[in-house]
DNA sequence: AAATGTGAATGCGTTCACAGCA
DNA sequence: TGCTGTGAACGCATTCACATTT
């Protein structure tokens, strides 16, 4: 093993912790680029900083997957690659199918990182018979109707889905159904799958009001004083509406309560709930 | 991110913890469905539910934001909506401009999440010169030459980046000194920032990797034993394994499907660095 | 001398369980 | 009685700091 010393219980890779495994596909990224540049070795405070992460973080995390780095120089870059690439198994091949080819679903169609490490896209799916046959991506649209026989026979396992939220639910009932055990979800609605069944979801929208929180608090700091929001008459009113203009469902509402007790700021408590 | 230097109290020692911030659209999605079934109260338990998230964590969460329920009822589904709201910063407009026009970035135009709530899309920016008026989803495409002046004019702080990942830390860099301070970047890029800018990320790539090592495991244990890790021929060589792009694909690997791998303990030093 | 690998310390987030209130 | 609000316990993640190894 010429090296082997660091034999460990074997059972070693039992238990990766998840934050650790959400950051291998950022070392790898960043090794992959160093790899291209023929660069040999690199240290932790190198790599750490071209994944945006610190030094500390990264040599825990590689602690985990075993000591595949050599004291008072560094880890080798090619050496590394190959290890993340297998821990995090992509050096198999996913097949992928996407459901969902409006916008969105051809976007990721098209998307190089996709096909770029072991993800191949298996097939497109969509539930509208003018989209079947039309190639998008240089992939033709399949119907939904065969959506469990394609599962089957290609193997897939894992599949994204970018419908509209109202029936992304059915959609990811049937992948389950037809086999598939991993789904990204891009449809804004919470998913229930049987145990055994991993989800991820990106949400834009979610992602944006994150923001929108971060940077009302800057917005406020550096007004020194409140200048927040413009206290509304009425809070029903405020919401955007966006779809179905939901009216109001009144409720009293008719102002006036004491507010709950610690209101952020001087705002409005205006109605008490009951 | 917080910069370990906390400027000053400023606004009230409102600590909502970063965890609970990112539930709270979660939360609001969930309560504004219910508005719009005018359901007038809910409890933490069937909220949690409709949220994919357990009661206890939603009533910690909560708590934080001051008492808006109701002991022995539940909450005011309105006055959440509400709070919630005001608590994000989206009862205030939020215009946002896009750069990066290809097809993710003309898929995030379009999207309605982001009309939806309180974002509107100022501007859509690329540089390339043919894009320059055409209109997507209804908006007129303009000239990144004009980035600086439009973020300025429109008072923008939220910017999104779709870019390639070549160019991403250029534009980065151009809406950061214009002014922005809140960036989601759908670029595969770290991005530098200066402290007081916010940046997300979303990256479809490191989501699917993730999926995949789950997967992995999971083929590994239904499984069993099973064929072990093929070793690589050697990965370093003189050369880079896999350089140029998408390191495993081409031939090799025939595998087809899923079919699991890893050996738990799957060790192959094989060879060792230096 | 240089840089990894890792126990120990610290901090954050989640869950428990129950007091308190309508 | 029913359900919220929250201190306390717990567990995971990050950071520190240094012994260890090349």
């Amino acid at each position: 093993m010429a090296t082997g010393r660091t034999h460990r219980p074997a059972t070693r890779s039992r238990g990766i912790p998840e934050a650790t495994v959400a950051r291998l596909p950022l070392y790898l990224r960043a090794l992959t680029a160093l790899s291209e540049r023929s660069v040999p070795t690199v240290s932790s405070e190198e790599l750490a900083a071209a994944a945006g992460v610190n030094s500390a973080k990264l040599r825990k995390d590689f602690s985990y997957l075993g000591s595949y780095g050599t004291r008072g120089v560094g880890y080798d870059v090619e050496y590394l690659v190959y290890q993340i690439s297998r821990e995090l198994g992509l050096t198999q091949d996913w097949p992928v199918v996407i459901v969902g080819i409006g916008n969105l679903g051809a976007a990721l169609a098209g998307y190089g990182g996709f096909a770029s490490r072991g993800f191949r896209v298996a097939a497109l799916i969509d539930a509208d018979p003018a989209m079947t046959g039309k190639p998008v991506a240089g992939i033709p649209v399949q119907h939904s109707d065969d959506l469990e026989k394609i599962i089957e026979e290609d193997g897939v396992s894992i599949g994204v889905i970018a419908t509209p939220a109202g029936v992304a639910q059915q959609v990811c009932d049937r992948l389950v159904a037809a086999g598939v055990t991993s789904i990204l979800n891009f449809a804004p609605t919470v998913l229930s799958v049987p145990d055994g069944v991993d989800v991820r979801k990106v949400d834009l929208s979610i992602e944006l009001q994150i923001l929108a929180f971060h940077e009302q608090r800057k917005a406020g700091e550096e007004a020194g004083a409140d200048s927040g929001t413009a206290p509304p008459a009425a809070y029903q009113a405020g919401e955007p509406a966006a779809s179905g203009d939901s009216a109001p469902s009144g409720g009293g509402s008719a102002a006036g309560g004491k507010g709950g007790r610690k209101g952020p700021d001087g705002d409005v408590p205006a109605v008490m709930p009951a």
